[in-house]
DNA sequence: TGCGGCTATTG
DNA sequence: CACAATAGCCGCAG
């Protein structure tokens, strides 16, 4: 089967032939300079069109057919993105593996080798190359066939080897398509394929944002930035000696308060420093800040080694080199953006964005013309866990905008103890002040927590548990044989508070994709932009004149996709919502 | 040079 | 100081 050479006003043709319509699937690869493959199930052959621009015929289809593009993962919407065009909707098949089988790893071989029942342990590679290796006699052969007679994929092709032919690229869309089949066939065996099918969908949309997000940056007001990183360290050192003299300056400042003989210590050695503050009368057992700021007035030198901490920290991971590397000349803060970790799959940044410290959010400022629009998700967690537990009496409780106050009534204790205790049970606490307020959790919420005790026990036996949009969660942490008994208790209850977790969080971050995906359909005709993800709260970017509008449509867009999410409407969200100039502006 | 431990920051 | 993440530096093994 090899791939047909048409030209780009043809296309379009072709697929609506192929009775391609809005959201079905139609496979795409693409390699600027070369060309696009297009592959649909009643396309006879897979599409080839050598092109330079393959960008624009893939926008032409966009505008026409609306497909659901089967990629195979997200750095084909990256390149797309890269060329000006951003795809609606996608099959990412990458995002939909790591859904179905769990773990970070979703490159194309591997993928192909879950599909087919292979051993992802044998999935073949390139021999090296070195001074004495031939070129491999079998390499043309390897070119024109993608998948091995042993049925891995060939790794030539894994590694690239259609993106410089368009009949190649074509066969290349082709497999991806194959490969969204068997995926397809996969989630009907899921204990709730329709979920899984949503979840598929809003997934893949999601890694279509984070291509976006990668590229579009968040906005970040240099000089705004500068002024906080000189509040910490002092002002931008301009040789390489100066940076050093400021170093040794800010350690000179703690140790002016050491005791005499210990103005060598090294502040960025542990043992150094445990030893210098033992000699300084202050005796811990290690040197975490929550530790020191308790002994914080018993010496001169906790205070100061604490602010020490402060300064070192914006100095090595949010200082001047970190804006050099990271904000761009247009005054966007870049990271890369992955739509699910490897655990219960939520979204993650790269270069700090997800956690910068609080401190710099008054330099996140948006451009002339335009306001943020701020929304983050109330109380998601417990609401979470009523939704997917499907706990009448805790559904009930998320009615209130505050669910902790109908909590705390139903137990008989003050607002922070039910918080506490809510919160003790999805992260598995059994100790201290809330386990009493526990057993009232038990009593009155007894769905809820047999649903956390399920996941609990699960992952505690070493199974693994799937999140209510069906991402399997894997358990395999830690190297298994020669644990002692406490060890291995230890362990155990490690997997088991992890599975609690996953199945809350998982869900929640599913939750969230759907939101933010629904946002940035329903929001780019009014050219707003979502910048930020951050969990449970969205930063968009939005012409001022739509600031309002941006406002109201993110909550429509949240109710939406939560009716969408979990479609028994019995379980209220909310969000906290402002229009803002900088991200320090807004309550939250 | 790679990796575990410790630390800080965020949700 | 429970759950998750990124990221930096130190100390140690290889």
């Amino acid at each position: 089967m090899s791939g047909v050479a048409v030209e780009p006003d043809v296309v379009v043709a072709a697929l609506r032939a192929a009775s391609v319509g809005r959201g079905d699937l139609v496979g795409l690869a693409v390699m600027p300079g070369v060309g696009v493959g297009l592959a649909a199930p009643e396309l006879a052959a897979p599409v080839a069109l050598a092109v330079e621009d393959p960008a624009a015929v893939v926008a032409m289809v966009e505008d026409e057919l609306r497909p659901r593009w089967v990629i195979w993962s997200g750095a084909t919407a990256a390149r797309l993105v890269e060329a000006g065009v951003r795809l609606a909707t996608a099959w990412d098949v990458a995002a939909v593996h790591r859904l179905l089988f769990g773990g970070w790893k979703a490159e194309p071989d591997r993928v192909w080798a879950a599909l087919h029942d292979l051993d992802p342990g044998a999935v073949p590679t390139l021999p090296p190359l070195d001074l004495f290796s031939q070129p491999a006699h079998d390499d043309a052969a390897a070119l024109v066939r993608p998948v091995r007679p042993d049925g891995y994929l060939e790794p030539r092709w894994v590694l690239g080897a259609a993106e410089d032919d368009p009949q190649r690229l074509a066969r290349w869309a082709a497999l991806a398509l194959e490969a969204a089949a068997l995926q397809e066939r996969r989630l009907t065996a899921l204990p709730a394929p329709d979920r899984a099918r949503r979840a598929v969908r809003s997934e893949s949309t999601a890694e279509l944002l984070c291509a976006e997000l990668s590229a579009d940056g968040l906005p970040v007001d240099r000089d705004e930035a500068e002024a906080v990183i000189a509040g910490f360290v002092g002002p931008r050192p301009r040789t390489a000696l100066e940076a050093a003299e400021q170093r040794a300056e800010r350690d000179a400042a703690v140790l002016r308060l050491a005791p005499p003989g210990q103005q060598g210590v090294d502040l960025r050695s542990l043992p150094q420093v445990k030893s210098l503050l033992r000699r300084a009368g202050v005796e811990v057992p290690d040197t975490r800040k929550w530790r020191l700021e308790a002994m914080r007035d018993s010496h001169p030198l906790v205070a100061a080694l604490l602010d020490w901490r402060k300064a070192e920290r914006i100095s090595t991971t949010f200082g001047y080199a970190w804006l050099d590397e990271r904000l761009g000349v247009d005054g966007r803060l870049r990271g890369e953006w992955t739509g699910s970790d490897g655990a219960a799959g939520r979204m993650t940044a790269s270069a700090g964005l997800h956690n910068m410290p609080a401190a710099l959010r008054r330099a996140v400022v948006a451009e002339p013309g335009h306001v943020f629009v701020r929304a983050d998700l109330g109380q998601i967690e417990p609401r979470v866990l009523a939704a997917v537990s499907g706990d009448r009496a805790l559904a009930e409780a998320t009615q209130e905008d505050d669910l902790y106050a109908p909590v705390a009534a139903q137990l008989g204790v003050d607002r922070a103890t039910a918080k506490v205790a809510v919160l003790g049970a999805m992260y598995g606490q059994t100790t201290g002040h809330g386990a009493q307020a526990l057993r009232g959790l038990q009593a009155a919420y007894p769905v809820a927590m047999a649903h956390l005790d399920e996941a609990d026990r699960t992952a505690q036996g070493g199974w693994d548990v799937r999140t209510y949009g069906g991402r399997l969660v894997r358990m395999g942490f830690g190297p298994a044989g020669e644990l002692t008994a406490s060890q291995a208790r230890a362990r155990a209850a490690a997997r088991g508070r992890y599975g609690r977790n996953a199945v809350i969080q998982g869900a929640a971050a599913e939750l969230f994709k759907v939101w933010a995906v629904t946002v940035r359909a329903r929001a780019a005709p009014l050219d707003a932009r979502i910048v930020l993800c951050l969990h449970d709260e969205l930063l968009v970017h939005v012409p001022t004149a739509h600031g309002d509008a941006v406002s109201s449509l993110l909550d429509d867009c949240l109710q939406e996709s939560a009716a969408r999410w979990a479609p028994d409407r019995s379980v209220r969200f909310l969000a906290e919502t402002s229009v803002i100039g900088r991200w320090s502006d807004a309550k939250g």
